[in-house]
DNA sequence: TGCTGCAGTGCAATCGATTACATAAAGGTT
DNA sequence: AACCTTTATGTAATCGATTGCACTGCAGCA
């Protein structure tokens, strides 16, 4: 027998005040005597009140709630991103509202029509690669939702964004290799059109450059971050002549494929070759062997992410770009070892 | 020099009628004379007019929200589930808020508050332990959202749900041991309070018992689905004078654990032990050993679930609770081989 | 005493869409 | 021709909270 939900007209009458006292008392409790607050919340909490949000929603024009663009919910290093922008969330009263981008590529009005819809009060890409009409929602100013980069970003267009500190991680990996003695260093990037792939290159060749190491382009495989895509960089790798002994996989996923497919063709890690990941995603600890990587923050990018962009949304005005760049860890594990020859 | 977002006003003006009308051309097209909707359209088109979506829910009481309650968004299990629900909304006009549980069963409270200042008009939950306190928000009849279990469920009340036939996942992997040749056979478990531990531990056991195996409890093994469980388990295998041939774990994950742990110990598997996992998460057909599993339709199970509360919010009345088994398929890898005394 | 300023509160308009009810026009029936 | 249906549309109330403006009463000040 449960009674209509009270609204701000009940706890009104209960307090013996206005509706308007009970919204100031509740969301601006410093313009409300003391007096006439306690009344009011003890009415409230007396009653059971909560805000309609629909209705604050309505008259305060806005939606309470942002998208997080996720390129594939099914990637385990997405879904721990999300798990930090929602930590970030729960303290102010935004909701959460999650997309994978799967099929945005190819269908760009699909998300393109759910953004206008849901009129979100913000959004957080972790996505770099979006189409430009995409992008154009965010960046067209005036009542446009701000956006952020959060992991991925986008070299077109300027938008404030969190990230890892790629260029550094990548300097990391072969410089441990370089270090264990290897000098055929090869590369499994990321999509050819990802940003993540260019840094993470970058980084990796002029850490080789710095130290004398030639980068051999038949050493470098172009993958995609996934599983199969590293088992295909093995396939190659077998098919070489001289093989690098070494490999700075620019992804978890495709050094577990990448290893996996050797292990196949009964070659070792790292007796045979030595490989480094990127992100240290949980199974990295407990693949076999362990995997030497590249430890990115995951659960604070999605928090800081999630703060810059809720600034951004309080003073909406302020188109001011900003970049933070969390530092990222070598994690050295089995994966790796001294070059034997 | 965006304009302010045209309304339902600017849309009627545009196509000379009134406003009810336009609402009935979007959202009740047949109760309109064609001729009318076409030019309602037109200037729908033209204005680039979108419903908004607070202004509708506050008058059609709703939120067009439903929650889905995850114990873990770190669990690589889940984000797949979440896709499969994000594909049955994106037919409808619902949205998606993902809440993590993890610190739910400390502080109901805040979970328990979130649901209520969300008003949901529905609940998926992949989480079936969840506290008292919130189960009863959705059984209570009434206004109260329907609720719709999807994986996991709670034995106690009496709620829909959508789950993979786990009974039948275990006999099959027990069964696929059996078959090898192994009789001293061990169970992995998950959390001892879980639905998903009780139903696939009866399952093995019955299949044993039926081909007249004997379970030892010395072979049970209490874990709670994670690597670090998995590996725990190992050790106290290790440590026992009779081993199990063969060990059947309640998750992928803590068969990674168990097997990458063993590895460490210089324990072959499949050559000293072989291991049944289950769930068929992205990374078992390239872990090493390359992990035989029981494999759960995620997608469809967030499919499924979906469109289950779809029904029963649109038919609101009905409390029938349906229950819905999807079956499960054991994929047979590297990770087990016959019993070799 | 009379005025100004301020703190605290209430009144009522407002956000944008939906929908019960009223109305009008057209067609059908006897 | 009078009346009843049916179909199409308009009018205006409504959903529940927020907030600009107006008002009251009291303190401070000349």
């Amino acid at each position: 027998m449960e009674t209509k939900a009270p609204k701000i007209t009940d706890v009104a009458r209960l307090a013996g005040v206005s509706t308007a006292t009970v919204s100031r008392a509740l969301s601006k409790p410093e313009t409300v005597a003391e007096s006439t607050r306690n009344a009011v919340l003890a009415a409230a909490e007396k009653s059971g009140y909560r805000v309609n949000l629909s209705a604050r929603n309505l008259r305060r024009q806005r939606t309470g709630a942002i998208v997080v663009l996720v390129p594939n919910l099914g990637n385990p290093f997405f879904s721990e991103i999300l798990a930090g922008i929602e930590t970030a969330l729960s303290e102010v009263d935004i909701n959460m509202l999650v997309v994978d981008t799967r099929q945005a590529h190819a269908k760009p009005q699909l998300v393109l029509e759910y953004l206008h819809a849901t009129r979100a009060d913000g959004i957080i890409a972790l996505d770099g690669s979006l189409p430009d009409e995409i992008l154009s929602v965010a960046s067209s100013g005036n009542g446009a939702p701000p956006i952020i980069f959060a992991c991925e970003w986008t070299p077109r267009g300027e938008f404030s964004s969190v990230r890892a500190n790629n260029a550094s991680g990548a300097r990391m990996a072969i410089g441990h290799l370089a270090e264990l003695g290897h000098c055929r260093i090869g590369i499994l990037t990321g999509p050819q059109d990802n940003v993540l792939t260019h840094t993470r290159s970058a980084g990796a060749e002029a850490e080789m450059a710095k130290r004398g190491l030639a980068l051999d382009l038949s050493h470098v495989f172009h993958g995609d971050f996934s599983l199969e895509s590293g088992a295909r960089a093995a396939q190659a790798w077998l098919a070489l002549d001289l093989r690098p002994s070494a490999l700075f996989c620019q992804s978890d996923q495709m050094a577990f494929g990448f290893i996996s497919e050797l292990a196949r063709h009964d070659v070792s890690v790292p007796n045979d070759v030595s490989v480094v990941g990127f992100d240290d995603i949980g199974i990295a600890s407990r693949f076999i062997p362990a995997l030497t990587t590249v430890h990115q923050p995951r659960q604070q990018l999605g928090l800081s992410a999630a703060q810059m962009l809720f600034d951004h949304i309080r003073t909406n005005s302020s188109p001011a770009i900003e970049t933070t760049i969390l530092e990222v860890e070598l994690i050295v594990r089995d994966s790796t070892r001294e070059f034997a020859g």
